[in-house]
DNA sequence: GATCAACTCGCGATATATCGTGTTTATGGA
DNA sequence: TCCATAAACACGATATATCGCGAGTTGATC
């Protein structure tokens, strides 16, 4: 689904730099990795490891195991094959950072979040199935009360949702103008207001 | 910061209460613990493994080594635990589908989502800085713009939060009408109709 | 009966390792 | 030179185990 952030043989390299700084165990690299693209990025265990398998198979690193621990240290090998490729290192960060963007975009868009909840209440409805229990949608008045929350919740989402991209479309056809956004959170206050007003 | 989906030993119940079904493996509890809530609550493994430590140290269960496996699977004392305290289980799947919604409310209102493009910004800003390039705020038109579409999503995502917590509260008071969802909806139509006439 | 110290428990964080899938790259023969 | 196919690679999923914090429970002592 989701294209890998680290292209071909790029993580194998960027990880050696990581080790050139200072030899570290797995886990650090993987906290390392996040830290440097804000928390965005954090490769998997599943990444590193065969990484880190690989590069002390070639000679590059050298793996000790310290308690819990394995630390891993670049070798005069590791260093010779870093300063021969160090060209291509500043590109890599570049291409990360804006993999990782458009990454979080995917995430942000999430309609998987509104999925959550009504998982969770299917989940329930099986569980209560199973067993002897009514479980009719007009049982008590809460649960209609529940739906209609639920419901609000959807429109909620929607509208942020086509908010979001009407907006970015037109950051990238023409910029976006505080004006614009300045309108955009008085409106919202309104709605806010009116629908307050509107309660109990 | 967020409390327990378990209660105090209930997780304890539940577990044993999944081994009397059939033998598996502590990976696979957290699956199947993940879905009989809908894949809302996921414990960790930091949550089972000690769980399936203690019980065998208890006797309520045995631990068989099977390749890369371990498979747990109850004794008779774990039946007969089971047994003595069945009332106790159906309440229990309650209370976790309960807290379970709680916690993907939480969740869902996500601020943090808001936060993670602003944190890949910075880190390549930080980066930007410590190699030579100029960052400077006001080089391409596209940054401000994007300025702006953060503001607007940040904007976007407090309104959506405040208007769940007014309509999760009154309808907890006095119930949610579905005028009142409808006016809610035709409000937010509004509100996009009148900002895509304010842009280009 | 109150209280407080010791213990138990749920859980995220820490730590490691392998497997299977889908891509990308390299290679070697036609 | 082209292209098939093997090798390498990134990655999520699978799999296990420990540590330490904070909250809850229990029992002992006053």
């Amino acid at each position: 689904m989701t294209p890998p952030v680290f292209a071909h043989g790029n993580l194998r390299l960027y990880v050696l730099s990581l080790l050139a700084d200072s030899p570290r165990h797995g886990y650090e690299l993987i906290q390392a990795l996040s830290e440097r693209f804000g928390g965005t990025y954090s490769p998997s265990a599943g990444t590193i490891y065969p990484r880190l398998s690989k590069l002390e198979e070639e000679g590059l690193v050298t793996k000790a195991s310290d308690g819990r621990k394995t630390v891993y240290a670049i070798t005069d090998a590791g260093r010779a094959e870093l300063a021969s490729r160090e060209s291509e290192l500043g590109a890599i960060e570049d291409e990360v950072t804006d993999s990782v963007r458009r990454l979080a975009d995917e995430v942000r868009a999430g309609v998987n979040e509104a999925m959550r909840s009504l998982r969770a209440d299917l989940a329930s409805a099986a569980r209560d199935a199973k067993r002897g229990r009514p479980s009719n949608s007009h049982s008590t008045p809460r649960q209609d009360s529940n739906a209609a929350v639920r419901e609000a919740e959807v429109a909620l989402n929607d509208f942020r949702q086509q908010m979001r991209t009407d907006l970015r479309s037109q950051a990238a056809r023409a910029g976006l103008s505080d004006a614009v956004v300045a309108e955009l959170r008085q409106e919202l206050a309104q709605v806010r207001a009116n629908i307050l007003d509107r309660l109990t």
